[in-house]
DNA sequence: CGACACATGTAACACGTTACATGATTTG
DNA sequence: CAAATCATGTAACGTGTTACATGTGTCG
């Protein structure tokens, strides 16, 4: 979904082709997140289907350049004030699998909260060194690491507040105790979309 | 990727049916997290072809049962001990979306920030007003969103840091300052997979 | 010349979503 | 009986990945 947005988004400056699209991408996200040329090309020919860009004409006759029409500099815009799908979509992976884990009897969850732990620390610490080596030489790929840094302290306050809850037994290990439970309260709009 | 091992881990149990899976899965996720059924067949398929999962008989002839095979059985249990892929893939939207506004010029960043961080406190104070009205009736549902809590108090925290940075100066506004800048170090490995 | 960067594409597949079709069983 | 739930599937499409094919330009 971000692909498409962030290329809307580079071709409001003005006309670009492919490859520059992807190398303006890379450049803007500290080159974090690869981001695959043929899914570049793939996207322009739905944008440019759906009427949000269109070819321009280029002075090397190797490129295809685009440009922005109308709707499709609306959608850029727009874009900007809208926040980001909060949560819900999509699935966080860890959270999803330590929930499994602590509902599934047969399986250590406080094992698997102790690996999961130790590979985001891991992972954390390494993220923590480059971040002050780089120090502002990238500001890009600080700006991004920052954000990754920021995720995974939280992972691991979740994981540690989770394995506390368990150790305390306030997390029922099988899924048969008191019967069946009742569902979440119906009026928490967790899955809910963002207001149109 | 992770509905693959959630069906795997819980066919470990015994036997299931796919309509079962799906009821389990939601059940042990809070409901957060709704399951489309249509690719739960698919997922069961796709199992099937490899190797990991076989049909199984049913007393229902109305039902198809799975049971884990041999190889099944070995993917299952090797889930619990790997850590869930960090980080890079699948891609930060909020960070994206941010890093490109500030790299671009003409975006006012530090309004999509604002904008950015209204919707997540917004969103978390939403969560945590029904965790704490919730207690323990759903200790599922409880840990699932204990997990969007603080992943939510971690966006704000990184977005009130970059906010700052931004009003610092920190962060150049415009693409080209101080002519190209260097790419991350190499020695990084942001975008390393899990070592196997 | 040969390797590499530039540049555009296609094919196949995994995974996720929405929507639809088809029946059997249960329940008001 | 009618409606809801149970249960299995298919089709179409969006998005992302890997891999391949094809050709030009540049540089050692």
């Amino acid at each position: 979904m971000s692909v498409k947005q962030a290329i809307l988004a580079l071709l409001a400056e003005g006309d670009r082709y492919g490859y520059e699209l992807r190398a303006e991408f890379e450049e803007a996200t500290g080159g974090v997140w690869p981001l695959n040329i043929g899914q570049v090309y793939t996207t322009l020919d739905r944008l440019e289907r759906d009427g949000l860009v269109t070819r321009a004409e280029a002075e090397d006759a190797r490129q295809v350049h685009y440009a922005l029409t109308d709707d499709g500099r609306e959608e850029a815009s727009a874009w900007w004030v809208t926040p980001v799908e909060p949560g819900s979509p999509s699935r966080d992976d860890a959270a999803l699998k330590i929930a499994l884990a602590v509902s599934m009897p047969g399986v250590d969850a406080a094992q698997v909260i102790r690996v999961q732990r130790t590979a985001v620390l891991s992972r954390m610490q390494d993220l923590t060194r480059a971040r002050h080596a780089s120090g502002e030489r990238d500001s890009a790929w600080a700006l991004v690491a920052d954000a990754m840094i920021f995720r995974a302290e939280a992972e691991v306050r979740w994981l540690d507040h989770t394995a506390a809850r368990l150790a305390q037994g306030e997390l029922v290990g099988s899924a048969d105790a008191g019967g069946r439970r009742s569902r979440r309260p119906a009026d928490v709009p967790v899955t809910e979309e963002a207001a149109k």
